[in-house]
DNA sequence: CGTTTGTGGTCAAAGGTCAG
DNA sequence: TCTGACCTTTGACCACAAAC
């Protein structure tokens, strides 16, 4: 792109001595032989001369031959190397040729200036607007899929089955059919009428939630492949963190410290003394691990759903090396695709803090996984809570000697 | 001057691996990329990829998706506000600097300087932006301080004293006088002469690195002034992993099973029955969360400098809220300064894949952390282990009182 | 006060378009 | 279909100002 010294208007294309409109391909030629020659290089297009191969070439006759046109381009020394990468195509959307200007002799030096002259300034955009992504498909994916996770979860349906019925039996968050039936909000989850949460209100949103985790469990294609076994413990790796995170992040903000359920149940900071001080404890966790950090990143549904799916699929719940290796892939796909999401949001200077901060929070999520059900356990077995049947499997496996097993290895 | 170690790539454009001609928007980039985001963002031009999102950009074709390109343009970082809002014709601002070169010392890495003492940031930070253009810097300050702690790991230094001395006496690593007199290796710590490691190993090697986290602790100039009580908390969060870490990265690779230590002691997959069942456990834990994604990812000095600072400045430990927020601070700045360590390094996409593996170990970090110090406590109160005082003042507090309340709250 | 660095602007020469 | 006048995009190079 270096202007060639030398050149002038007056100069004619070597090729076939039409009036040059530059050099190309470092060649000074017309726009006709410029593109004669590109197009032939580009289609790989062969040739052949009906004649003796020494055809003349010029401007009048410069079609008659394609074959001694393209050595003639050769031989005045045009350059294939010139030629670059195709480009994506521009697409116009309507012609937007000028007006055809009569030719004449001196326009062609003084024509520029009429259109180009006074082009606008062009200024910067004032504010960042906007630039949402197709690229992150599974982040959309992934967003669809918690939507539909939290109409069922404002629902009223809540069905008894046992874990393994819960975990083999038909997903329900991708059939239209049960979610058009189903997954509207019910009359008492509308997050009216606010009263302090109650040891029932506890139980009953553990039982949804838990629900909610195992059909979101199923949503993941690659959940089905996974032996029983692993699907179980994934699950019940998952059991505390996952509610947890919904019910923060689909609470209303009614200050730092309180969280409020659908049906106006709400807790905070204060100390439930009828609770276990484990349970209580967890409770500070979750509003500072959890509820604050993510008003404070002010996640949205898309951070959202792909921050609790990288939570879902951990690596670190006691599965089979082949299922680890393929929740770790899964994960990281995501976690790259959140970063990409992230930067287009907010650009890299604010993306790389708040997406720092995000996913360091996954390893607040780990400890609360790890202590929690310690603390589950414990409240269970000494101050009989009363757990349904349901968290029983999810939390301690189908008989005792297994939990006994848990608390010492 | 600093030696630009790492940072290879540093002439080549992050957009298209062409040559850079210099820092444009925040990033070693060609004229071409600089010239296409400019235009991009002045002209507000929305692109649209006709493949998947994630067409390869490199010099040959980085015209064939103007969406690709622009989305990678972002990823490494160009930065839009560096673009001029001026509504002046010609308007200039600021420019940005991307290494502050006022502070002077810079022994930090230089080859033979070894065993002087690594210079701590001379001025603590006074604002968050003044933090994070000095960590441009801080991962050098990691790394030599890696290098020093290494030092004197193998050497035979190891005093005895109590939990608060070690926590309140003055910083070893940082003091060229002690590092010059005691920094060097013992002939003991050669990795020659492998032997399976035996329960006196296990209790040497802990001591040591026991002894080595007091004095990475201090290195960190925040340490100092926190309240003494956060100090033992955050040490005592990190007994576990921190020596994991170091014990995982500073092995020869003699096979993916099996760790060495300095003085050619070495465990590998064998069940040791002599050895508590949960510390059998932690063992293999530490094979397949630390030891084998380690080698996979490849961690370099660098990074894993900076991910054991990420693991230790852990915010989960039960520390004030004041700390909390400065520790989780320091990560972030630590975390989003590895992510350009990594993209300089090897080129965003390659950068993107290791830094989501590397950051989401922090994840089975934590839940080493949280269920090691769990077995550590069975291990001690059932099997009578025989921790030294030193140990069992880490990881149990002074009393035994205030153990049974950790057991169960 | 000169050198280095990173802005924005320029325009020759690439590639793409579509009536003829 | 192929052609080529016309159009858009690209990037090497330049001037300028701020930082060093």
């Amino acid at each position: 792109m270096v202007p060639k010294a030398g050149f002038s208007r007056e100069d004619l294309c070597l090729v076939c001595q039409d009036t040059a409109t530059g050099y190309h391909y470092g060649v000074p030629s017309c726009n006709g032989c410029k593109t004669f020659f590109r197009r032939t290089i580009m289609k790989r297009q062969k040739y052949i001369c009906q004649n003796e191969n020494n055809c003349p070439v010029d401007k009048s006759i410069r079609c008659a031959c394609r074959f001694c046109r393209f050595e003639k381009c050769l031989q005045v020394g045009m350059n294939k190397n010139a030629l670059q990468q195709s480009r994506e195509p521009i697409g116009y959307t309507k012609r937007t040729r000028r007006v055809p200007r009569k030719v004449s002799f001196d326009s062609s030096l003084s024509e520029e200036d009429s259109s180009v002259g006074t082009p606008e300034r062009i200024t910067p955009p004032e504010s960042p607007e906007e630039v949402y992504s197709l690229s992150d498909n599974y982040l959309k994916v992934l967003s669809s899929r918690e939507k539909c996770a939290n109409d069922l979860r404002l629902s009223e349906y809540l069905p008894k089955r046992s874990l393994k019925e819960a975990l083999c039996s038909k997903p329900l968050l991708s059939d239209p059919n049960f979610m058009n039936k189903h997954g509207y909000p019910s009359l008492r989850h509308t997050f009216s009428e606010l009263r302090f949460i109650q040891q029932s209100d506890y139980h009953y949103w553990h039982e949804r939630d838990w629900f909610l985790l195992t059909e979101y469990a199923k949503s993941f294609e690659i959940f089905q492949y996974f032996p029983y076994e692993d699907k179980v413990q994934l699950v019940r790796h998952a059991g505390i963190t996952i509610p947890v995170l919904v019910q923060c992040f689909n609470s209303p903000n009614m200050g730092p410290d309180t969280v409020v359920f659908p049906d106006g149940a709400y807790f905070d900071r204060t100390h439930e003394p009828s609770r276990p001080a484990g349970l209580n404890k967890k409770k500070y966790q979750m509003l500072d691990l959890v509820l604050k950090p993510m008003r404070d990143i002010q996640v949205d549904h898309v951070e959202f759903a792909a921050f609790k799916a990288i939570t879902f699929l951990n690596p670190d719940a006691e599965i089979s090396l082949e299922s680890k290796r393929i929740i770790t892939d899964e994960r990281v796909a995501i976690t790259k695709q959140l970063y990409s999401y992230m930067v287009r949001k907010d650009g890299i200077e604010i993306a790389l803090e708040r997406f720092s901060r995000l996913i360091l929070m996954s390893s607040s999520m780990s400890k609360m996984a790890c202590e929690s059900k310690e603390a589950v356990w414990i409240a269970d077995f000494f101050m009989n809570i009363g757990f349904s049947n349901f968290a029983k499997e999810l939390f301690f496996g189908e008989n005792e000697d297994e939990n006994e097993m848990k608390m010492w290895s």
